[in-house]
DNA sequence: GCTTGTCGATACCCCAGAGGTATTGAACTT
DNA sequence: AAGTTCAATACCTCTGGGGTATCGACAAGC
């Protein structure tokens, strides 16, 4: 199976229109049909339903879909990789997220900088780009927060945790409490908690704001429009807001994360610089 | 990057000989040559290292050659599982090494079919099979044993740890001990460790009997030409062998694992079944 | 019911490019 | 110097990927 015809199956499956997907893929409708017939003939797989106009994925074209894109992922990262590793030699590039895990990344920086390591190229990005950079091959490294990424498919090794702390506008009455449950800022109707995009960038309806950044989450909190659950260690900056801790919240853990097979010498250094410094354990080898 | 072109580097970074890689490939050299001048052109990055008529990877052609191969097993197993769910809808084809891990093997068939799983079809394939298995798509899942096992890439979840113990011939003066250390094993330049086979099938140089599966050792080992370091759950049979338990023996953890990303109903059951069987915790979500 | 619009499949054409053979030319070996 | 090895080049063939025009089935509108 060749990467273009996975392509192509990947845009059908994703759009269930055979037009849009060649839109999406540039191409004229007639020729990615054959190739999508072509397809399923050589795997012997019927992996579309097509009944009258409309189509549907048949429970193999689900398989092709979910495995599908981790592979194209794959060949997209070893060739995003190998450029980068003939255009900057001796980089890399670490992902993580804005405004997130900043004490362990200068801890990190420092202790890699001790061990004579080459130059790190830090990339602050937004939700769930690390964990996609790391995927298709725009990083080598990422900073990743569990349980928020998913880290399947990647080594890992684990750098710190910590437990997750309420963020109220001042004057609220939940605001002067000592500690709080998740369950109390879930009974606030008018107060609630704020709708993060999913993997595709798409929001899940529901009663909160839609928030992108956490520049614009400390703002909402401070108009009395949501509360929040944020890291202990998530920065505040001058904000008037009230924090609180939460006793029940789920701990968060950041994990520095690379690909599967690595066999750079930067890369297993940086690690070893991370974990040593930590003085952590690796999860997986 | 297409398939084929990485399925033509890979060959050629292999055999560092255009010749033999066409020879591997089934086809001309002179093709195979211009594949990969295109590849470098339109990646814009030199792959090989063209000194004379000597071969060698660039470090940029080291990076292609160590992803492109978990990228092209990822196409791989995708189109294997795609082909298997379309021939044997709801069947789980499950790997592991033959003779090991009975107990937990048995303990899970049985958890999972009184859950009312699906059919599952055991390979119990050679050393390092299970792993390449699951990588290249001919498994849904495999028991594999750490730390021989790589299981860089899967999802895993701990069934079973056990010691290792050390094989002798009956009569051998250490056959007496009540304990023994792995260096006393190391210390009998008479009765060697025998060697297993590299993931590339090959052996590396050294003193021991070359072997290639459990029967063969116990017969080497009842034979005084060698003596073994197992697991204590590795099957004995009737062989007169003495069976010493190991000290510091580095311990042997068998797991199940998955290809990320999964989200086949009977996968997911086939873990649960194994997990809440063995109470057992997930090691990577 | 007939029309119109939508959407996938078919028919037919073109040419880029993958693969083959014959040959060259550079670099080692003897 | 002659011979050998091995990648690169020249040149040819033909498969098959992509385009346009069109058909045929189905749904919605009047």
């Amino acid at each position: 199976m060749e990467t273009r015809e996975l392509r192509y199956f990947i845009a059908v499956a994703e759009e269930l229109h055979f037009g849009r997907a060649a839109d999406r893929l540039q191409m004229a409708q007639p020729p990615l049909s054959r190739a999508i017939q072509q397809l399923e003939r050589r795997l012997e797989v019927s992996l579309l339903e097509r009944s009258g106009r409309r189509i549907a994925l048949t429970p193999a074209g689900e398989v092709l879909l979910n495995e599908g894109r981790v592979a194209l992922d794959a060949v997209r990262g070893a060739e995003r990789r190998t450029r980068r590793a003939a255009a900057e030699p001796g980089q890399i590039v670490l992902a993580t997220k804005a405004g997130a895990a900043n004490e362990v990344l200068t801890k990190l920086l420092h202790a890699y900088r001790a061990s004579g390591g080459a130059h790190v190229d830090v990339q602050l990005v937004g939700i769930g780009e690390p964990e996609r950079m790391l995927r298709d091959g725009r990083a080598d490294v990422a900073l990743l927060h569990l349980p928020f990424d998913e880290t399947s498919g990647f080594e890992l090794a684990e750098l710190h945790t910590e437990g997750q702390v309420a963020l109220l506008p001042l004057g609220h009455p939940l605001a002067k409490r000592k500690r709080l449950r998740v369950s109390d800022l879930e009974a606030q109707p008018d107060l609630p908690l704020p709708r993060w995009p999913e993997p595709d960038g798409t929001y899940l309806d529901g009663p909160g704001p839609a928030v992108r950044d956490h520049v614009q989450l400390l703002q909402l909190v401070g108009l009395g429009r949501a509360c929040a659950i944020v890291p202990e260690s998530a920065p505040v900056f001058g904000s008037a807001l009230a924090v609180v801790p939460l006793v029940d919240a789920e701990p968060v853990t950041t994990v520095i994360a690379w690909p599967p097979h690595l066999r750079s010498v930067a890369v297993a250094e940086l690690v070893r610089a991370a974990t040593t410094g930590a003085s952590n354990e690796i999860l997986v080898t």
